[in-house]
RNA sequence: GGAGGCGUCGCCUAGUCCGGUCUAUGGCGCCGCACUGCUAAUGCGGUUUGGGGCUUCAACCCCAUCGAGGGUUCAAAUCCCUCCGCCUCCGCCA
């Protein structure tokens, strides 16, 4: 949800921002002009609720003749009230409608444009030089016995696969890496539920947009979460939290899971782009001040975990029309995929500024009283992680060199060799 | 899955049977002031959250809020319905 005051005191910062997401910015007006509406609406209910309120007082004393008559009054009264209420109940679900269209005003600086206009901002390391014939992350995956996209197409369906072997013991240990370095950082570890509640998938913002991409389970009106940033965001709903205890971080480690809908034919091969992945997550409440600076501090978790698997990456900032709806401004980090010859997205971090805590009622408290605080997430590890170690640690033979800060997660094996076909 | 109990403004709690100054009681905690060598104790005042009005600010006023949403009624914490959560017991089952 966006700052009301700050739509109603700048709509021009508001629409010029719509702009810039090629998004409508005519909405603005109209959710001011349901506001205005709201606004009265309230009035004269309020007006009406107070006028009856007094004479119920006293209706409650009055006897005889006396109370007949306060008894007839406050009947038309009554009717008055019920319909200025269906009145203010119309124009708040019109003003909240409209509202919730609004996505984030995107923060100064961001590049305007859409998907492709994002800002290089640097490049990270070199792309291996290569003295032989690349292979794909999913034939090395099939020669180290580590991924089955076969059997995962009998058993699942298309974009569903198995880590067998070396290919699960690789997941399950750079996702332990992961989450060593966010506890080590200070994050509270976490294992959220993935099946959600509307009001938690709601308030991060995730059924606008991106509402194709989630699975729904219409038995239980549960949704089943694309990122733990759903459930960690929703993890202090309707809470105030005293300034003092922020900033907090959480890292949760879930199974995501995404419809990849509007995505037929890309990525088709391999385990880059699927229905079901596992992801540690970075998520951080902080005071609204203190926001961008968190966002770079989440780039340099970032930053850190992809040198620990030592790929080649490059950053880049999006641009207005590519951010989803709650994030003011939002860096990827890209990993060089050799047999694609370009990079390829391994971590996303987003500025929500205040917009989730908004929708989710998480204020924090200080001095200056009670407000909304910011939250910010960004991706330490996925499964598509796996994509870019294998092949730019492959070597001749087909082998697989493994990192260094990966080596005690997996028993310190060094590399990772072909296996007899199963 | 079945049966029962419970949900009150930080925490505890009165009120619900029998609707009306409930404009929600009291205690604890917390904040302010007073008193006091310090601390403690005591006294007085304040202390849900959201929205609106009026304002330089504060003060003040109004509306909503007794788990959530409906309903009945002139009037609902209180009566009725649905849902959610917690607890106890029974059943079932990884």
């Amino acid at each position: 949800m966006l700052d009301l005051k700050l739509l109603r005191d700048d709509p021009e910062a508001v629409r010029a921002s719509q702009r810039a997401r090629r998004e409508d910015p005519d909405l603005v007006d109209a959710v001011l002009g349901a506001d205005e509406r709201r606004r009265a609406a309230i009035v004269s209910y309020e007006r009406a609720r107070a006028e009856q309120k007094e004479l119920g007082r006293q209706v409650a004393t009055a006897q005889g003749d006396e109370r007949a008559a306060l008894l007839a009054r406050t009947k038309d009264l009554a009717a008055e009230v019920k319909s200025a209420d269906a009145d203010s109940q119309a124009a708040l679900a019109e003003f909240s409608g409209l509202m919730g269209r609004l996505s984030n005003v995107a923060e100064p600086g961001v590049p305007e444009g859409g998907e492709d206009d994002y800002v290089v901002l640097e490049h990270v390391g070199e792309p291996p030089r290569l003295d032989f014939e690349p292979l794909d992350h999913l034939e090395l995956g099939v020669r180290l016995g580590a991924i089955d996209t076969e059997r995962g197409a009998k058993v699942s369906g298309a974009r569903f696969y198995y880590l067998t072997g070396v290919g699960a013991q690789l997941q399950l240990a750079m996702l332990n890496l992961a989450m060593a370095q966010a506890a080590e950082a200070g994050f509270v570890p976490v294992v959220p539920p993935v099946l959600v509640k509307p009001e938690a998938m709601e308030g991060t913002g995730f059924l606008a947009q991106a509402a194709e991409n989630v699975y729904h389970l219409p038995d239980e009106d549960l949704y089943l979460v694309g990122t733990s940033e759903v459930p960690l965001a929703a993890y202090h709903m309707d809470e105030v939290i005293d300034a003092d205890r922020l900033p907090l971080r959480y890292a949760g480690w879930s199974t995501c899971f995404r419809k990849e809908a509007g995505s037929y034919g890309k990525d088709t091969r391999g385990i880059l782009r699927v229905h079901q992945f596992d992801k540690i997550e970075m998520f951080s409440y902080v005071d609204p001040a203190d926001a961008a600076a968190e966002h770079q501090r989440l780039l340099g978790w970032e930053r850190e975990m992809l040198a620990k698997v030592e790929v080649p990456y490059r950053i880049i900032d999006v641009a207005a029309g590519d951010l989803g709806g709650s994030a003011a401004r939002k860096y990827d980090c890209e990993a060089w995929v050799p047999t694609q010859g370009r990079y390829r997205e391994l971590t996303s971090t987003s500025n929500c500024t205040t917009f989730q805590a908004r929708r989710l009622r998480i204020r924090m408290r200080d001095a200056d009283g009670t407000r909304p605080l910011a939250t910010l997430n960004g991706t330490l590890a996925t499964t598509r992680w796996i994509v870019a170690i294998l092949e730019n640690h492959q070597q001749a033979d087909g082998s697989v060199r493994v990192p260094v800060a990966l080596r005690p997660f997996l028993g310190g094996r060094e590399v990772l060799e072909p296996v007899a076909k199963a």
